[in-house]
RNA sequence: GCCGGAGUGGCGGAAUCGGCAGACGCACAGGUUUCAAAAACCUGCGCCCGUAAGGGCGUGAGGGUUCAAGUCCCUCCUCCGGCACCA
């Protein structure tokens, strides 16, 4: 490092370490069994999830969770622990394909492309990754290992082929996930989707449904990504039960539900439209007016279906059914069975007991075709006329014990009145059980992960279709490689371009018979699923991943992203590292420990008195107002995402360029809490890199030369106490505050210590300089480095061992009380630190002398070291 | 509708366990330096009354608990995120 500039200049310092970094190879962490790896150490994995490379590049959005990791994995270093911290790219999948379509290049080539682009822009972040365990998921060496793990999951029973109906995407030309599809439009472009039966792979993640729950549980993930995870598995505890139906020897309608209690009140049957049963119970009177509301519902998208959810519909099939409650006979048993689309086919039984009286949607339905409500609670309340409507079946009440008298068998065997319930529940099953008419019942919302797509740019599968069926690609044979097609885009049919590859699809087996490949490909979460575990040991030809590798690293002790991921890619991850856990080739079973949701980004916009946003390129500040530029009035300023329509968009290599990456990463950090979404505030950003400005010039006066270098720093034998006292402070704040993600604060701290050192004006020890150089060094890491070695810190700063701060030095020794009277703060009296309850009291009498004036404590509260307050009368 | 989170100066935010609300930064104002400007540095900066000393008010609204509430409890409003006819 020759040249020694005397002002802060980032756009020389920053490439020169980050060139360091990457020659010498500095952030590279060696893995149990090789020859520099030191076992003392504890470990520590801190993962961010890895990025779609876009062609548009890399987002002010990417830099904020990957400098909040790189701040907590350089911190873990310096702390002395072997610290797993990579990357890699999410290569595989739909944008990338239309990217390549819509630029008419193979999507390998603009995979590449932005690859490089993305690499080249963390680089220049200074982000401390391992590079040599960088991996990208559409790499022949990568997907071989997801092709292999999907056999895996073949071989326990867990890949299926179905014809069931899928969501399929005209425009994207393929089928999609339950996770990515938004009220019937697809998340990525908001295009209509529709079902359809399509022969498709299937995962069965539904098997795992019941671990998934239970073992999110103690994981350290925030309580609203935990909530939907929860939601989104959806367990419903319940019961399903057997409804014989009149006239219909043997044929019974089974329904779920999870009020077995509440069998007293079932007025109807609601079967759905698509019910397998219909067709044998509808009376011919009615067969016309069922078989028209069934083509009906067919023929509303399933947008219309949830949309114009409000008005109830449905058609009576002119059957009756019988409520298991009475004797075969009994003609208070017989209940009308309708068909109605708020019934979900893919839900339970896809047939509904009705219970009006508890249940708000059926007691719409029964109101809108008039049907009995029988009440069955008898509510407690004050509201004697709401009672009165609830008794009488009038109003819906749900929740609501106790039960009604009339809640129970004529015989007494099932007897509801005074329990609570919980109890009500189990002693309906109970009595439903010992009966034959049903059984207790556990229900998922969760569905089996469709995980086969029509698309070209994907993870081949590892199969061939033969006459005699599924034939999997030998393990010596993988990966299986995509063909080399000019042509990749989709069809227009629901088949996958591969269809067009025919010299590829046509095959001989093993046994040299005929054969076709597989012509979907994995999803773009296949790769993804598995890709903390590559991270491990990311160039193994044997295995996906060695057991020692995993079982050493693994789980992520810190993994940050945002909340998009919340059910789809972290639920897919749960489930294939259970699946490998099962398998034995795993020692955990959860891959994530702690989980960490970043906020949004989000920028200025300007609405005009209309309330239309007018791009940020049209508006001009005159004075305090903001004004459209092309004359007319002030605009009001709004806080709202990022988006090039809005023109708010900003770009972080222009930052880097302006006030270099320390300045960036800084800024990011300072705006506010990570979890917390936050709107760019380009005023803001000078602020961080004044202060960065101020440390350099502590360390380099302006009069700097080489024979001067630390001049103006004391010696250390004479260091400022108060400058010691503050900077233990410091490092103690800083470290707690990274313990807790709370990286804005640590901030804040570090300038109060510059802001005092600043007014001692050149007080500073070159220790202290040190010491301040390696907490600074996790958030600005090129300017650390380059302090450090300017000051002749020993070796590199990256794994120089975190200072230690002395405990007693965090306290003063004389501190300043608040002196309250009746609450109200009066006065300050100084104290010793640790000063008795006694000392306290006089001092704080003394302070508010004037207040306590003529009136008589009742009352003395002290809170040692802090506070005194009389209570006066 | 249900679930989760939030609401604090002109702005972003701080207050980690019920104990001095507004740390730190921005913006703004005044000053030092300068031929001048920039940069840098210093000072002030919640609102109201007051020259000041001082006083009153103040953390979305209303109520409550407490010697003491941004923090705890109840009711409500607004915003953000998720789920949504799942029986």
């Amino acid at each position: 490092m020759s040249e020694l500039k005397q002002t802060y200049d980032p756009a020389t310092i920053e490439p020169r370490w980050q060139q360091f970094w990457l020659d010498q190879n500095v952030f590279h962490t060696p893995n149990p069994g090789d020859a520099d790896f030191d076992a003392r150490k504890p470990k520590f994995y801190a993962l961010d999830m890895f990025p779609y490379p876009s062609a548009s590049g890399l987002h002010v959005g990417h830099p904020e969770g990957y400098t909040a990791t790189d701040i907590v994995a350089r911190y873990k270093r310096q702390k002395g622990h072997n610290v797993l911290h990579p990357m890699g790219w999410d290569a595989f999948g739909l944008p990338a394909e239309q990217h390549a379509i819509a630029t008419n290049t193979h999507p390998a080539k603009t995979t590449a492309q932005s690859i490089a682009t993305f690499r080249e822009q963390l680089q220049r972040l200074g982000f401390s990754y391992d590079w040599e365990r960088e991996i990208s998921t559409a790499d022949p060496s990568y997907f071989r290992w997801t092709q292999w793990i999907w056999k895996q999951l073949h071989a326990r029973g867990l890949a299926y082929e179905s014809n069931a109906p899928v969501w399929w995407c005209e425009v994207l030309g393929t089928v999609l996930a339950n996770d990515e599809v938004i009220d019937g439009k697809s998340e990525r472009g908001d295009h209509p989707c529709e079902r359809r039966p399509l022969r498709q792979w299937v995962l069965r993640i539904t098997e795992y449904a019941e671990r998934l729950l239970t073992e999110l549980e103690p994981l350290d993930w925030s309580d609203s990504l935990k909530a939907m995870q929860r939601e989104w598995i959806g367990k419903s505890e319940g019961a399903e039960l057997d409804f014989s139906v009149h006239g219909h020897d043997g044929v019974s309608v089974r329904v779920f539900t999870t009020r077995p209690d509440t069998l007293f009140g079932a007025s109807f049957l609601v079967l759905s439209p698509e019910h397998a049963l219909v067709a044998v119970v509808t009376s011919a009177a009615q067969r016309q007016a069922v078989e028209s509301y069934q083509q009906a519902a067919a023929s509303k998208s399933e947008l219309e279906r949830t949309e114009l959810a409000k008005e109830k519909s449905g058609v009576w099939t002119g059957a009756y059914a019988h409520n298991p409650l009475y004797p075969g006979d009994d003609p208070r048993g017989r209940i009308p069975i309708w068909i109605a689309d708020y019934v979900i086919v893919t839900y339970g039984t896809g047939a509904i007991m009705a219970v009006p009286a508890g249940d708000e949607r059926d007691f719409e339905f029964a109101r809108k075709f008039d049907l009995a409500v029988p009440g069955i609670f008898a509510p407690k309340s004050s509201d004697a006329e709401r009672d009165g409507k609830i008794a009488r079946g009038e109003l819906c009440c749900i929740d609501e014990v106790p039960y009604a008298l009339h809640c129970r068998t004529e015989d007494g065997s099932l007897a509801l009145m005074g329990l609570s319930l919980a109890a009500g529940k189990s002693a309906a099953i109970d009595w439903l059980v010992a009966r034959g008419f049903g059984q207790a019942k556990v229900t998922f919302k969760l569905r089996d992960w469709l995980f086969s797509r029509q698309r070209y740019w994907g993870e081949p599968f590892p199969v061939l279709h033969t006459e005699e069926g599924v034939e999997l690609v030998a393990d010596d044979q993988l990966p299986v490689l995509l063909p080399q097609m000019e042509d990749f885009k989709p069809g227009g049919v629901p088949e996958s371009p591969l269809v067009r590859a025919k010299n590829w699809v046509a095959v001989k087996d093993r046994k040299g018979r005929n054969a076709k490949r597989e012509i979907n490909t994995m999803p773009g979460a296949a790769g993804s699923s598995w890709y903390f575990l590559r991270f491990c040991d990311p160039t193994n030809e044997r295995e996906f991943c060695s057991r020692s590798a995993s079982d050493y690293w693994m789980p992520v002790d810190l993994y940050v992203g945002g909340t998009e991921h919340a059910v789809g890619h972290l639920l897919y991850s749960r489930f294939w590292t259970k699946v490998l856990h099962d398998a034995g080739f795993l020692r955990v079973n959860e891959p994530i420990q702690k989980l960490y949701n970043q906020g949004m980004i989000q920028s200025f916009a300007y609405q005009d008195a209309r309330g239309a946003i007018v791009p940020v390129k049209d508006t001009k500040e005159v004075g305090d107002d903001v004004v459209h530029a092309m004359g007319g009035g002030k605009l009001v300023r709004i806080i709202t995402k990022m988006s090039k329509r809005y023109g708010n968009v900003i770009n972080p290599d222009d930052v880097v360029r302006e006030y270099g990456a320390d300045t960036l990463r800084l800024y990011e950090m300072y705006m506010g809490p990570l979890a917390d979404s936050k709107p760019w505030n380009p005023k803001d950003v000078p602020g961080v890199h004044r202060f960065l400005g101020r440390v350099w010039r502590l360390c380099v006066p302006d009069d700097f030369s080489a024979g001067n270098l630390h001049a103006h720093l004391r010696s250390d034998r004479t260091e400022d106490a108060e400058l010691e006292k503050h900077l233990h402070r410091c490092i103690a704040k800083v470290e707690g505050d990274i313990d807790r993600m709370a990286f804005n604060t640590a901030i804040a701290a570090m300038m109060i210590f510059i802001n005092e050192a600043t007014k001692r004006n050149g007080a500073l020890s070159r220790s202290q300089l040190l010491r301040f150089c390696q907490i600074l060094s996790p958030f600005a890491p090129h300017i650390g480095e380059e302090l450090w070695q300017r000051l002749g810190g020993s070796g590199l700063l990256a794994y120089a061992t975190w200072p230690t701060f002395d405990a007693a030095l965090l306290h003063d020794l004389e501190v300043e009380i608040a002196v309250q009277v009746l609450g109200k703060l009066r006065g300050h009296a100084k104290v010793a630190a640790g000063a008795g309850n006694d000392v306290l009291l006089a001092a704080a009498r003394l302070a508010v002398a004037a207040q306590l004036e003529g009136k008589t404590v009742v009352k003395e509260i002290v809170v040692p070291g802090k506070l005194v307050n009389f209570v006066v009368k």
